[in-house]
DNA sequence: ATTTGGTGTTGTG
DNA sequence: CACAACACCAAAT
């Protein structure tokens, strides 16, 4: 059970308990399911077996969120406004938008930087990667740093699944030695997850990992704003190669740095929520907390 | 509503 | 070096 690393204690517990979470998940499941029928707190409790009021402060402690707000901000009515609730938005204007907007949210402030060539061919070999479990608001998150930045974010979706999530990480960069350091990984959850500190303090710094193709399609999604969406097309667009969707959606998918390079921001071309690495689950959750604090 | 055909890149043999 | 697999999309049933 508790084999693969020991349990963090040295983590702040600003996060809820797995159970918690186990709850909260259960909980927007059923909205997301039955978004149309506008379930009320007490129906959504009774289901669960709940009382209502342990519901509600469970859920609004986890999301920042209370249950009603979550289930306005979920519906593909909500995805759909974030695609642009006039025309729909070309890249370029959204960008034009986010950019040059006066105190507009931009993104998170990343530097980010890019391996060489050379480097990529060696699939991480010579590299370091530190790498420790915390808990996050989206469940527990995997964490991997080298000297340059961060490099990985995942998240493991129990217990069980830690040595799944390592694997499916680890694999990506097969050559690179892994060194358990929880201490080294705890100061970019703490950052990550806090908006607050994403445009004041000094810039985080990441590095991508991944072929040519792959970096420059993550470089567009940090470009998208705080708050808004684009459609895989888009960004196929952007990258200057205008029929790859398909291929841009596949990049997407190999996103090694989860959260951070929102690829929760990409949506099917109607609004839809397609494909998530970590659940589509959890994509409607991320997308709710950031409606929640737009 | 569903199906079908055209896609670019990547991982595998 | 070929080939199947993809978090897609538009056009034709």
């Amino acid at each position: 059970m508790n084999a693969f690393a020991p349990t963090p204690e040295c983590v702040t517990d600003i996060t809820p308990s797995g159970e918690d979470y186990a709850i909260v998940k259960q909980v927007i499941e059923l909205i997301t399911l039955d978004y149309r029928d506008q379930p009320s707190l007490e129906n959504i409790a009774d289901e669960l077996g709940q009382s209502p009021t342990q519901l509600q402060k469970v859920f609004t402690r986890w999301a920042g969120l209370s249950p009603k707000a979550f289930l306005q901000a979920v519906t593909l009515d909500h995805a759909k406004r974030l695609l642009g609730h006039e025309q729909l938005p070309l890249l370029e204007t959204s960008y034009e938008v986010g950019l040059s907007g006066p105190g507009r949210l931009h993104d998170l402030f990343v530097t980010h930087e890019a391996m060489s060539p050379g480097e990529w061919k060696a699939k991480g070999g010579g590299l370091t990667i530190r790498y420790g479990f915390h808990p996050s608001p989206f469940g527990l998150a995997l964490v991997m740093a080298t000297d340059r930045g961060l490099a990985g974010l995942a998240f493991a979706d129990d217990e069980g699944g830690r040595d799944a999530c390592f694997e499916d990480m680890a694999k990506r960069w097969p050559n690179a030695e892994y060194v358990p350091d929880q201490a080294a990984t705890a100061p970019y959850i703490a950052r990550v997850f806090d908006p607050d500190r994403w445009h004041r303090e000094e810039p985080l710094r990441v590095v991508l990992i991944g072929s040519d193709f792959q970096v420059r399609v993550w470089q567009s999604l940090l470009k998208i704003p705080f708050g808004k969406a684009v459609t895989y097309s888009d960004v196929a667009r952007d990258i200057g190669q205008p029929t790859a969707s398909r291929a841009v959606g596949a990049a997407i998918g190999r996103n090694p740095i989860s959260f951070v390079v929102p690829c929760h921001r990409a949506l099917g071309k109607s609004g839809a929520l397609t494909g998530y690495h970590w659940g589509l689950t959890r994509k409607r959750a991320i997308l709710g907390w950031e409606a929640g604090r737009a």
